[in-house]
RNA sequence: GGGAGCAUAGCUCAGUUGGUUUAGAGCAUCUGCCUUACAAGCAGAGGGUCCGCGGUUCGAACCCGUGUGCUCCCACCA
């Protein structure tokens, strides 16, 4: 069949992975060899996969193929996260354009339109990772919510009550007044923001004298229940004791004192408002005071604050500002920058607020979590970039606020009896046993909490549950898979998912849950912005895929993102995948050129001299073989992707191919054509786990086959032979010294030009005459002093390049000039070096060795140019 | 306020035990090529005070300090 002129990846993916899937090669059985697994950090089921995604996958995907080529029982585990808080205000606003609130559906309702949703986007994730090469085993996938998954979770939550590390209380939460409800700290981002210091006067209570207060929130005034100075204050010892008139409301408060008040801050005063500032609430307690909540859940003011009752809470601080201006008790605004706290999801100011929820005690979980990682015993790449991060929070961590006022996600096992008692177990019946043999209620009348669980509160179980392993005990997969060899995820994620899912493992199942964690570094946009589906600057990962081809998309992705460092994304890398993808297809053409040619014995056999090529390409293959090993084993993935593209584009490509080529009228030999075969199966072998479409294509190709080059297992290594290589750099150097000196000159190839080198090493041309000739397009060769023509110096060697045309030797003459110079000032620091006492005592011997021939070798370089110089002025 | 990272060619980035006055790649630029695999290509070329300053060292893009600029994380200053 006649090859297409470029290559074409449509014509190659899907017919490529509909036959891995058929022939079952991601399919991951417990076996006897060793295991190599890899769960997929679940993408949330609230949209497509974006670049991030695609990195992640694509690194994935390259140490999981690797290691089933390396002989490991490969298992990389698919699936979703259901994305609790996420997904649900995707559902809202999803009904909401259809006409359909959500408090006018019962909770089992809105459930249903939640997972249509998820089978929706759940597909097209599973779509696209498929579109990707991503060789998991769809036979395993797994979602937060599944049925097992979902028991494991509560099994989870009763087991952490009952060991007394979950608990239920009132706590000052971070809460979200669009989604409703509570957020764990780390949903919480901080953004700068430019807001107003406002100074209001609070009167005395039964005096004329009044003190000044600045705060940033207006509309929480009707919530102080007090006034709080500096203890050491003076300016306002007076007043110590005594009431001051909260403005607009009219409600005496007392001023206290406390050491946290900065006398320097604002007017240093601060008033007290326990509900809506967290300071302000560990301050109340202390002192005993009050607590007003003067919001609503929806960010509305609530009946305690007396006045502007209903008004959302931004509309409220105008009018509050107002309403103070009017009375006279506003002395002044200023600028001021400060910080406030958003909503991951929902992008609302969160206010802080009073509420019971459901709480992790992570202190316990945290220790053993810490050790796991500063023992060693779970490796970070890139270490020491992410330790130092990893370890401060562990550290300084707060109890995990794990209730959310939703629908979706895992509903907290506890229910309620009408008086509030609550009992934690797996089910209501259960729970009823609890009531009867703790408060001697038989048959009590309960009612499950409402609230379900933060989304992390089950992907933290994921390494473990993707294996079944909690809930099923008659399931040996975990034992087999357990723990996984490494996870690859985003940066972005490391409190919420990486240390948790470590906590998890050493908590539940002892033992880590990944030997090594692979950061990826954040995807950004040309402007420096993280890609986010959010942002909408993502391109599409199809659309890509369309226009480039899959593996042009991997290569693109990978080639300049070692671990841990961002990536601003550009097309061009993937322009240069899809032309890499396009080079080695032309390979393969030229490749079966010859392998016909051969096959139908017409032409002349080439004349056998350029063995030296196999020879040099071999050590070549076997050099970035043994590089390749030791880089991915170090995750040095876009280094090992660098070192097989110059590979094969610049050693296979450019030079072997060329100097192997046979003339016109010849063939290659059989040997030849095999030994090329071989080359080029290595290769492809190498770059599978980088771009596994095209090389599978490629490996058939080749040769009519059954096996698929997915499943090969690789070959060995041998020890290198440094002078074959070295042999190979000086004829490469050669070949581009001759071709430099014919540009110069305008001497085009089609100019057959006569060779004289004058050398002391006529050892170093033996083997390779023949493809220096070919290559610069010499019609003879000889060892000889030679003059006139034009002159060039490789090494020490002197190549003389004759030519009927005419040469103007001032172009020579220049380069050589400059060349001296450079080199006379290389020999100067050189010599410097080696007169240097210190220099000789301390430095390696074989450091010192190598500066010695350095300076012996540039010595006679100078002398060959110098020479040359004189020929020319002798000549001219 | 605390901490981390980054700063290398016009652009996007590599450069992992400090050792060639000569620091690499892709894109872009220049010169010459429709050479029978490839113009998404071939053969070449040009382009860099490795952010500034100081230090350690025989030797620094690399280690240390410091300054500047950018990015990120953490933190309860009204």
């Amino acid at each position: 069949m006649e090859l297409s002129k470029n290559y074409e990846p449509s014509l190659v993916e899907d017919k490529w992975y509909s036959h891995w899937m058929a022939k079952k090669y991601f399919k991951s059985v417990p076996d006897s060899r060793k295991a190599y697994t890899v769960v997929i950090p679940p993408p949330n089921v609230t949209g497509v996969l974006h670049m991030g995604h695609t990195l992640n996958e694509t690194v994935q995907d390259i140490l999981v193929r690797r290691a089933r080529m390396n002989g490991y029982n490969a298992c990389w585990v698919p699936g979703s996260d259901h994305a609790s808080i996420a997904t649900e205000a995707k559902v809202v606003a999803m009904l909401k354009d259809r006409g359909i609130e959500k408090n006018s559906l019962s909770r089992e309702e809105f459930l249903k339109y939640a997972f249509e949703w998820k089978e929706k986007y759940g597909n097209i994730i599973y779509g696209q990772i498929a579109k990707l090469g991503c060789s998991v085993d769809w036979d395993r996938v797994s979602f937060t919510m599944d049925n097992e998954y979902f028991a494991a979770v509560i099994k989870v939550f009763v087991d952490l009550y009952k060991k007394g590390l979950i608990y239920r209380g009132a706590r000052m939460i971070n809460w979200d007044v669009v989604a409703k409800t509570a957020l764990s700290d780390e949903e919480v981002e901080y953004k700068d923001v430019t807001s107003k210091l406002y100074y209001v006067k609070y009167k005395v209570e039964n005096e004329d004298d009044y003190i000044s207060i600045a705060t940033q929130r207006p509309e929480t005034i009707m919530g102080d229940t007090g006034v709080c100075v500096n203890p050491h204050d003076e300016r306002y010892t007076h007043l110590v004791g005594k009431k001051v008139i909260v403005p607009l409301i009219n409600k005496a408060v007392p001023v206290i004192t406390d050491d946290y008040i900065d006398k320097n801050f604002g007017t240093g005063v601060l008033k007290i408002t326990p509900a809506h500032d967290i300071n302000d609430y560990n301050i109340g307690l202390k002192h005993n005071l009050a607590v007003i909540d003067v919001l609503n859940e929806d960010g509305t003011l609530s009946q305690e604050a007396q006045i502007l009752v209903g008004e959302e809470r931004f509309e409220a601080r105008k009018k509050v500002v107002e309403l103070l201006k009017d009375a006279g008790l506003l002395i002044k605004e200023e600028i001021y920058d400060s910080r406030l706290g958003y909503s991951q999801r929902t992008n609302s100011v969160v206010e802080p607020k009073i509420s019971t929820q459901w709480f992790v005690k992570i202190k316990e979980l945290a220790q053993p979590a810490l050790n796991a990682v500063l023992s060693g015993d779970i490796n970070i790449h890139p270490g020491e970039k992410f330790l130092a991060t990893y370890k401060y929070w562990l550290e300084n961590v707060k109890d995990w606020c794990i209730s959310r006022q939703l629908w979706w996600g895992q509903q907290i096992p506890a229910w309620y009896d009408d008086e509030g008692r609550f009992a934690v177990a797996e089910n209501e019946e259960k729970a009823k046993k609890i009531f009867n043999t703790q408060y001697a209620i038989p048959n009590a009348h309960l009612k499950r909490d409402e609230d379900v669980l933060d989304t992390w509160f089950s992907s933290w179980l994921w390494p473990m549950q993707v294996f079944k392993g909690i809930t099923a005990p008659g399931n040996t997969d975990i034992n087999y898979y357990y723990p996984t060899s490494v996870l690859v995820t985003g940066q972005d994620i490391i409190f919420f998912w990486v240390a948790r899912m470590i906590m998890a493992g050493m908590e539940f199942k002892n033992e880590k849950p990944f030997s090594d964690v692979y950061f990826t570094g954040m995807v950004r946009d040309k402007q420096g912005r993280k890609m986010s589906k959010q942002l909408g600057n993502s391109p599409d990962l199809l659309e890509l895929i369309e226009k480039y081809g899959a593996d042009a998309v991997r290569f693109g992705i990978m080639i300049s993102s070692p671990a841990g460092n961002d990536l601003l994304f550009d097309e061009s890398s993937l322009e240069q995948g899809r032309n890499f993808n396009n080079k080695v297809w032309n390979a393969l053409k030229l490749i079966k050129i010859w392998q016909n040619k051969s096959v139908e014995e017409s032409g002349i056999p080439s004349k056998e001299d350029n063995d030296f090529a196999v020879h040099w390409f071999e050590e070549r293959l076997n050099e970035v073989k043994t590089n390749i090993e030791i880089l991915i084993s170090q995750f040095r993935l876009s280094e090992a992707l660098k070192q097989l593209y110059s590979l094969i584009w610049d050693d296979f490509c450019s030079w072997y191919l060329e100097w192997i080529k046979p003339g016109f009228d010849q063939t290659l030999s059989k040997q030849k054509i095999a030994k090329t075969l071989y080359f080029f199966e290595e290769l492809m072998q190498l770059l599978h786990p980088f771009m596994p479409f095209i090389t599978e294509e490629i490996y058939h190709q080749l040769k009519e086959r059954d096996d698929d080059l997915t499943v090969k297992q690789s070959s060995g290594i041998h020890d290198k032979n440094q002078a074959l290589l070295k042999k190979g750099s000086l004829l490469k150097q050669a070949i581009t010294a001759v071709r430099d000196a014919r540009n110069k000159h305008q001497l085009k190839f089609a100019n057959k030009i006569d060779l004289a080198i004058q050398t002391e090493h006529k050892v170093n041309y033996n083997g390779i005459q023949n493809i220096l000739c070919k290559q610069v397009n010499a019609g003879s060769f000889r060892f000889e002093e030679a003059s006139g023509g034009i002159t060039v110096v490789v090494n020490a060697d002197k190549f003389f390049i004759e030519t009927e045309n005419k040469i103007d030797q001032s172009f020579q003459k220049e380069k050589l000039l400059k060349d001296l110079e450079h080199l006379k000032g290389f020999l100067i620091s050189l010599a410097k070096k080696l007169a240097n006492d210190k220099f000789v005592a301390n430095a390696k011997p074989e450091v010192i060795e190598l500066e010695r021939k350095k300076k012996t070798d540039t010595h006679d370089k100078i002398a060959a140019i110098e020479q040359s110089l004189r020929q020319i002025e002798a000549g001219i």
